[in-house]
This record gives structure tokens, C-alpha cells and sequence, in this order.
DNA sequence: GAGTTTGAAACT
DNA sequence: CAGTTTCAAACTC
């Protein structure tokens, strides 16, 4: 092969050079003037030379570089220009001529038309062809769409080249290898050209018909290849890896000049230029498979995918400090589309267009991609500072992934030990948040020319980054060691925190416009120990946002939040419990017939409000601020809840009521207060067996198959609620109630559990708090329970406090009920929902603390996120009162 | 940004 | 348990 390239190549030096590398296969590619000439022959090398060099300096990760393969293939670091100066001074001058440049990928064309005229490397040379063809296209006009087409069938033959490429790498270890190699490549590579789209064959042939000068010239001389043809032809390859990472570099650097202000976007993020990365990364591939062991090949069980697997590697080796992520991800097609998103905005459109247009994708796909790779954008950002380099695992992952991480980790990122253990992903929620910030400034640039796709990528990060609470998010998982050695310096410290936490905390709030997410607490005279603090009584450690003054609920001192929880639960053992409650339970029997019931509408507070002057129109109002109605239980006068009244909402509870006198039969059964008369009127009490009924918020039928359930459950769990009410050891705080709770947990808690992860809790009695043992009766299909009965019984048992009359409704962190919800996820979640999203205690897993209520925190993880309504009744007093004064006013009514 | 309003939490 | 005080968020200017 070398020779025939030889003589196509206008000098004669590269010929007797290329016959000298043919010679010697092994010796490295670097020094094979015909990798040289080829190099050298792109003028669009030349003069944007610098631009490549900066880019690919950039980009050059001692990866690409590091094996000599990499030189000779990729020439890729400085290569192009330096290529072009030494092997062809002449040409250099030369190549500057567009005219030139066309002889020149002509001219390669038919040596690689020729190869392929000569042997099965045909196969090879024709990939080499249609790519170089459509490569050079591609550099004539770098944004014109046909390129699109172009690019990519250089893809595809980059694909297949590169299978090629790794079989001769692995060949060249050995001689004999080699042929055999050799062969495998040519099979290859004919299924390749198989593959081809019948554009490139086009092309191909085109090309060919357009040199067949050069063709029989080398056909000519390739009668003389004789022995070498092995090497020749690995050459060849290895030629065409080159030509063709040299082209794309090429295209690169002129996508880069045409791109608006993408020079500098590349530069920061060398590896964005897809096209250079994964010729780089190829480039890298062949000499790591000859150097050194591969890493990604070794897993990919098919060709395709291996090849796949290898371009994400590649451009995150390429990119070692920000498109690591990109490679790691688990889509791979996923990936490689995002990297060429990543490219220059000329770039992505073509590159974006041609996989469109092949694949026939629809556009919404790319701006899928076009999120996913402002995913992967993110790890990048991030590898660029000095923090750990995430792997794209996670990242790699759906912007919906990250919006959830994002909601779910918004309350509880902070703080909490659990949290770590969910790192992972609360984590990289985060550090992509933060990441986006940080990328936003590139994304904007980049965006110009595909505008509308970006940005609306740019945007979902963006709301994406808000929800995060990425810095506090950040903060926190680098706070605690931080903290942890100057905790001898806890005053100071604490200063520092808080000047930082206001400044970032100012920051965000001017950033963003919804500020939900972000806010906090701005405690000053309770150090955030008291339930004053949204933090604190969401269960979850200060972070940064928060304003707060001599703070103390942070992990540092996790002990003096235990202990201020434990004297606040031991006053109100469901103070910590969620304030909004989900009448909609996950009961299969309730929620197949009607999804929708589980509407934000249908929450309610468990304590009501108590607003006088707001009428519930503001956020004063608990109620309204959690976006759901007032119930009953609300003491409000003159409401006017949006989101729904209390007139109305007794109204409902009246319907239901006389649609099912049961609830007072059984009430007067049992020895109840006042409290089951409220609980008969609000849905809210209903057990979770009838889920409907929760749902009920103003629905009728909620109501009425609340009834229903009611009816054909009879209480079973009486006693169990007794025991466990009764205060016995049963407690609904002992472990026991905690297992069947466990128990009970539906298969969706899961998903919940590490939402509810993702959000450190500090207080364990939460769920300790929580009655078990009414979850796993309304949960338990066995026993079949009438939920009022239970919650009378537990109401009436209920100790002062009152607040259990709630158990029926779930202790679930609202968190988890509203992760599914349309309704601000993340408000429920954010102290600013105060509660809306009771935190809950997974920390305390971690932690040693010891007490009665404890021994049942280990359950209560999966207890929690499965069942709906066993909350804890908050508050005992205003709702019982209530309660008793509706339950008398049904009375009157019916 | 300061001051006022509001209602929950805490206290008595 | 009711009333009062304290507190911090929400709101207004």
C-alpha cells in the first residue's frame, strides 16, 4: 500500500518514507510521511491551524497523546500544524490554496480508491474514501446542512474504521496477528461498507470515477505491495484513521470559525468538538489497544457497541477533565449524540442534523439529546473545578432524573448522614446543578446559533440548578468535613458559615425568580432550634442559603439538634410530622380507578390553619402556602383559599356523611372524643384501604368510596390501634409496629425511599412518631379496617396530645407523596413549604441515637414513602376541636 | 433594605 | 386549655 501511496503522493520523499513505515509496521505510525503528507494536505489545517492547536491543546488530554499510536493516527495535539511544516514545506504554501487542498483529498481519495481497487482493503479504503470525501465536503462548508449527510457517514466509517483500527492496533502486537487482524478488518469493514448508506457508496464511487488516474496509478503499484500488503494495509488503515481524525480536526477548527464566539466555548471545553474527540479518542484507543490495555473495549460484548463504548470513553479520556461524564454515560448512542451536541453550534447542527437526518429522528429527539448533553455538560463544569469529577452514571441520566433528584434532594441535601449514603445521586443532582451555573455562561454562547433548542436545555438546567439548591447542596457535602476539622473553631466557623451562607444565599435569591427552591431559614434568635426554623422542623441541617444567625442546626452539632428534637417531640411527638397531608393513598383498590385523585388539591394541612386577617389568600397561610385547601380542620375566618375553601370542603364532608351513617354508628360504638366525629368527617382520616376516601378532598365519589371502605372493613385493627395507642408496649413507637410497616411498604416506596434519601432528615422519631401499626392496617389487605374505628380508637387513646386522632392519615413525608404531584414538589419539599415534606429521620438510621422511638427508625424507611396517610395528627388541639365542632355540625345537619 | 403584618410556635 | 408572648416568614413600602 505504501508504495502506491507513494506514488500518488506528489512527493517523492513521502513515498520512499511510506515504503520505509510500510516496512516497518511497528515502528510508529508518527514517523510515516504518508501520515505526514496526508496531514499536511488539509488546508483548512493551515490556516486554522491555530485554532486547532488551541482547541486540541486544550483537547490534547495527555490520553489522546499519550500513546505514540495517537501521534502517528491522530497526529492530533499540535499535529496538524506541525505535520504540515515538516513534512511538506513545500506544500504548506501549497495547502493554503483551496485548490490544492481539493487535489490533495482527491488525491488521498484515490490512493484510498486505489487500496480498495487492489485488495479486500478496498472495503477499507472506500470507508476511507467516502469519509475523506465527505469530510472534505464537510470542510468546503462546514454549516451547510448537506454536510449533516456527510458527517455522517464519516461517523458511520469512523465506526467502522475504527473496529478496523482496533483489530489492526491488536494485530500489530503481533505479525502474525496482524494479517489475521488484517483479514478480520477487511471482513469488518466490508459489512461496514455493507452498512454504509447508499449516499456515501455514492460518494464513493463518485470519487472513485473522479480519480481513476490515481487509481491505476496505484493500482500499479500495488502489484509491487507483494508481502507487506499486511502492513500496507494496516497502514492503510492507519492512514485512514489519520486522514480521518485529521479531517475532522480540520472541519473542527473551520466549524469553530464559522461558529459565533464558539471558539472560545471550545477552547474552555476542548472536548466539545465532537467530530476531534471522537477522532481523538480513537486515535487514543488504537494506541491504548497497542500500548496499553483498553479500558472501555473490555467491556462491550458486540462490535457495535464496543465501538460505541469507545467514543464515550474516548471523549471523556480525550476530555479527562470535563467530558469524562460524557463518556461514562449509559447510553451510549445517548452519548455520542450529546458529545456532538457539545461541539460548536455550527457543528452540532450539522452533526445533530446528519444524525437526524439518517437515523430520521425527529428534532424533539435532538433536543432530548440537547438535555441530555446539558447533562453531561454539567459533570464537565464540574471536572473543571477541583472537586471530584462525577461519573456520568448518574448524569448521563434524564433531565426528568435530575428534576426529581433536583425536588427531592431540595429539602434534605443538606444535611443528613443517610443523605451520604445516597450520595450518588443527591450528589450529582447537585454538583450538575452547580455545574450548570458554571456552564451557563458556555451554553449561552454555544446556544446563539441553534437558540431555541439549547436554551430551552439551557432553561431546564437552569430550573433544574434552582431546584437543586446546588451550591447549598455542594456546600454540604463538602461542609461536614470542612466543619469537622475546625471543630474546635465552631464560633468562628459559624460566623464564616453564615457570612457565606447569606452571600450565596443573596445570590440566589437574585438569581432566581421562583426563590422557592431556594429559601431558607433566617433564624436569629432561635439558632435554628426551634420550629420557628422552616430547616429545623423540616428536619433538615441549615445549609447555605439559609440566613440564619448563630445556627445551630447543622451536623456539627447533630447532638444538640437530637436532643432539641427530642424535647420537642417529647411535647409533641408529631410536631415533626408532615403538615400536609395526602388523602390519596397508594392502595391499589383507590388509585387504579382514579389516578387523578391524587391531585395536589386533595392535600390538606393536618392542623388547618388559623388565619383571621389573610383570608387564606396568603402565604401567612400554611394552607395556601402548600397550595392546597383549607379543610375542616382550619380555623380560618373569611376564607378564601384558592385552592380551596373550608366552606366547601364541609360541604363535601356533609355529603359524605349522609351518604354513610356508618361513620356515627361506629363511632358511637366506640369510645371515642370528639376527635372521631372530626375524623368521620375528614377524609383525611380514612385509612389508607380506601384511598378514595382520602382523595377525597372535595369529590364526592372520594368521599362516597371512602364510605364504602369504611363499611366493608370492619376494624380488625382495633386492637392493634389500641395496643399500639393504648400506649402499651405496643406503642406504635416500638419496633414492632415498625416492622409491619415495613411490611406494608408498596413496591413504589422505593422510588420514594430514595427520594426521601436524597433529603437528609435529622429527626428518626418521626417515623417512630408515626403509628406503624395503622399504616399496616389500612396497608394490610388481611384486615380489612374500618379506618374510623381505628382512628377513633387511636384518637380517643391518643394521649394530651391529641395529634394521633391523625394516624389514619400517612406520616409519609410529603415529599414523597407529591413527588408524583404536579403541586411544587419541590415546595413541599423546601422549608419554605414549612413542613410541607416532613423530613424524615433517615439520618438517624446512621445514627447511634438510642431511645424508645429509635428502635423503630430502621423501619421506618420503607414504611414511610409506601403508605399514605398514617400521619400523626400535628396538631391535637385545633383539630379535634374542629373536628368535634364539625362532626357536631354534620350532626345538626343530617 | 427597613419596617409592618401575620400566624405559627412557644410559653405561661 | 386558653391566653400571651415570641418568632420568623411574608408582605409592603
Amino acid at each position: 500500500m505504501g508504495s502506491p501511496k507513494l506514488s500518488k503522493s506528489p512527493i517523492p520523499s513521502a513515498s520512499a518514507s511510506a515504503s520505509a513505515s510500510i516496512s516497518s509496521s511497528s515502528s510508529p505510525v508518527q514517523e510515516s510521511p504518508f501520515s505526514n503528507y496526508i496531514s499536511s494536505l488539509s488546508p483548512i489545517k493551515h490556516d486554522k491551524a491555530p485554532h486547532v492547536a488551541q482547541g486540541f491543546v486544550g483537547l490534547s488530554s495527555p490520553l489522546v497523546f499519550t500513546s505514540p499510536r495517537i501521534n502517528t493516527l491522530g497526529r492530533p495535539q499540535s499535529s496538524s500544524v506541525k505535520i504540515s511544516q515538516k513534512g511538506v514545506g513545500d506544500k504548506k504554501i501549497i495547502n493554503e490554496s483551496c485548490i490544492l487542498e481539493r487535489s490533495v483529498t482527491e488525491s488521498q481519495e484515490g490512493l484510498v480508491t486505489d487500496i480498495k481497487n487492489e485488495d479486500i482493503k478496498d472495503n477499507v479504503a472506500v470507508q476511507l474514501g467516502s469519509s475523506s470525501e465527505c469530510v472534505d465536503e464537510y470542510l468546503a462548508d462546514p454549516v451547510e446542512t448537506d454536510c449533516a449527510k456527510s458527517a455522517y457517514s464519516v461517523k458511520l466509517n469512523l465506526k467502522q474504521s475504527n473496529n478496523v483500527l482496533q483489530s489492526s492496533v491488536n494485530g500489530l502486537l503481533d505479525l502474525k496477528n496482524i494479517k489475521f487482524g488484517r483479514k478480520n478488518n477487511v471482513g469488518r469493514e466490508v459489512d461496514a461498507a455493507q452498512f454504509l448508506s447508499g449516499r456515501s457508496e455514492e460518494s464513493i464511487e463518485r470519487k472513485l470515477t473522479s480519480d481513476e488516474k490515481l487509481l491505476k496509478i496505484e493500482d500499479e503499484q500495488g502489484s509491487a505491495q507483494g508481502i507487506s500488503d499486511g502492513f500496507q494495509k494496516f497502514d492503510s488503515d492507519r492512514f485512514d484513521l489519520s486522514s480521518k481524525e485529521k479531517e475532522c480536526k480540520n472541519f473542527g477548527p473551520q466549524k469553530d470559525g464559522h461558529g459565533d464566539g464558539c471558539s472560545n466555548f471550545l477552547q474552555q471545553l476542548p472536548g466539545s468538538l465532537p467530530g476531534v474527540q471522537s477522532y481523538e479518542g480513537f486515535a487514543k484507543n488504537i494506541g491504548g489497544d497497542a500500548d496499553a490495555p483498553v479500558h472501555s473495549m473490555k467491556h462491550e460484548a458486540s462490535e457495535l457497541q464496543r465501538s460505541m463504548s469507545r467514543r464515550c470513553l474516548q471523549f471523556g479520556e480525550a476530555q479527562p477533565e470535563a467530558t469524562a461524564t460524557c463518556s461514562i454515560s449509559t447510553n451510549r448512542a445517548n452519548n455520542i449524540i450529546s458529545s456532538t451536541s457539545l461541539a460548536t453550534n455550527s457543528e452540532t447542527e450539522s452533526l445533530s442534523s446528519s444524525h437526524l437526518d439518517l437515523s430520521a429522528k425527529s428534532r424533539t429527539r435532538q433536543l432530548v439529546n440537547l438535555s441530555q448533553l446539558a447533562m453531561n455538560m454539567i459533570p464537565q463544569c464540574y471536572g473543571k473545578s477541583s472537586l471530584t469529577v462525577l461519573k456520568p452514571s448518574g448524569i448521563g441520566l434524564h433531565l426528568n432524573s435530575i428534576v426529581n433528584a433536583i425536588s427531592m434532594g431540595q429539602g434534605g441535601t443538606a444535611s443528613m448522614k443517610v443523605a451520604q449514603a445516597i450520595k450518588s445521586t443527591s450528589t450529582t443532582s447537585c454538583q450538575s446543578t452547580e455545574n450548570i451555573d458554571n456552564c451557563s455562561d458556555a451554553f449561552e454562547k454555544v446556544s446563539t446559533p441553534q437558540g431555541a433548542l439549547e436554551q430551552k436545555v439551557c432553561t431546564i438546567a437552569g430550573s433544574a440548578s434552582e431546584s437543586l439548591f446546588a451550591e447549598e447542596s455542594v456546600e454540604f457535602h463538602m461542609t461536614p468535613n470542612i466543619k469537622r476539622k475546625f471543630s474546635s473553631e465552631d464560633g468562628d466557623r459559624n460566623d464564616m458559615f453564615d457570612q457565606q451562607r447569606s452571600i450565596k444565599k443573596r445570590k440566589k435569591l437574585s438569581n432566581n425568580t421562583d426563590g422557592d427552591c431556594c429559601k431558607r431559614c433566617n433564624c436569629k434568635k432561635t439558632k435554628c432550634l426551634k420550629l420557628y426554623c422552616d430547616c429545623f422542623a423540616a428536619g433538615i441541617y441549615c445549609a447555605e442559603p439559609c440566613s440564619c444567625q448563630g445556627c445551630f442546626n447543622r451536623p456539627e452539632y447533630e447532638e444538640t439538634v437530637l436532643e432539641t428534637r427530642k424535647q420537642i417531640e417529647s411535647r409533641n411527638p408529631l410536631a415533626f410530622a408532615p403538615k400536609i397531608v395526602q388523602p390519596v393513598t397508594e392502595f391499589p383498590l383507590s388509585n387504579r380507578e382514579d389516578g387523578n385523585r391524587k391531585t395536589p388539591s386533595s392535600a390538606r394541612h393536618k392542623r388547618g390553619c388559623n388565619c383571621k386577617r389573610s383570608m387564606c389568600l396568603k402565604k401567612y397561610c400554611e394552607c395556601y402556602q402548600a397550595n392546597v385547601g383549607c379543610s375542616i380542620r382550619c380555623r380560618c375566618e373569611g376564607c378564601k383559599n384558592v385552592y380551596g375553601k373550608k366552606e366547601d370542603y364541609c360541604v363535601t364532608k356533609e355529603m359524605v356523611n349522609r351518604s354513610g351513617e356508618i361513620s356515627e354508628s361506629r363511632v358511637a360504638a366506640k369510645p371515642k372524643k370528639e376527635i372521631f366525629h372530626s375524623e368521620l368527617c375528614d377524609p383525611y382520616h380514612l385509612t389508607p384501604l380506601t384511598p378514595s376516601v382520602q382523595c377525597s378532598d372535595h369529590g364526592k365519589n372520594a368521599s362516597i368510596s371512602r364510605l364504602f371502605s369504611r363499611r366493608c372493613l370492619p376494624s380488625p385493627e382495633s386492637d392493634l390501634t389500641v395496643l399500639s395507642y393504648a400506649k402499651s408496649p405496643r406503642s406504635p413507637r416500638t419496633s414492632d409496629s415498625n416492622d409491619i410497616l415495613l411490611e406494608t411498604s408498596s413496591p413504589s416506596s422505593k422510588a420514594r425511599e430514595l427520594t426521601s434519601l436524597s433529603r437528609v432528615q435529622l429527626d428518626p422519631r418521626r417515623r417512630s412518631l408515626t403509628p406503624g401499626g395503622s399504616l399496616h392496617w389500612h396497608s394490610s389487605p388481611i384486615m380489612p379496617m374500618s379506618p374510623l374505628n381505628d382512628n377513633k380508637k387511636l384518637q380517643g387513646l391518643d394521649s394530651a396530645d391529641g395529634g394521633l386522632y391523625d394516624i389514619l392519615e400517612d406520616d409519609m413525608p410529603e415529599i414523597l407523596k407529591y413527588t408524583s404531584m404536579p403541586i411544587k414538589p419541590v415546595k413541599a419539599g423546601s422549608p419554605n413549604g414549612k413542613r410541607v415534606s416532613p423530613p424524615h429521620n433517615l439520618h438517624q438510621l446512621g445514627s447511634s441515637s438510642s431511645g424508645p422511638l429509635r428502635s423503630g427508625r430502621k423501619f421506618i424507611l420503607k414504611a414511610v414513602p409506601s403508605f399514605p396517610p398514617l400521619t400523626p395528627c400535628i396538631d391535637a388541639k385545633g383539630s379535634s376541636n374542629q373536628s368535634r365542632n364539625n362532626f357536631q355540625e354534620n350532626r345538626s345537619n343530617d
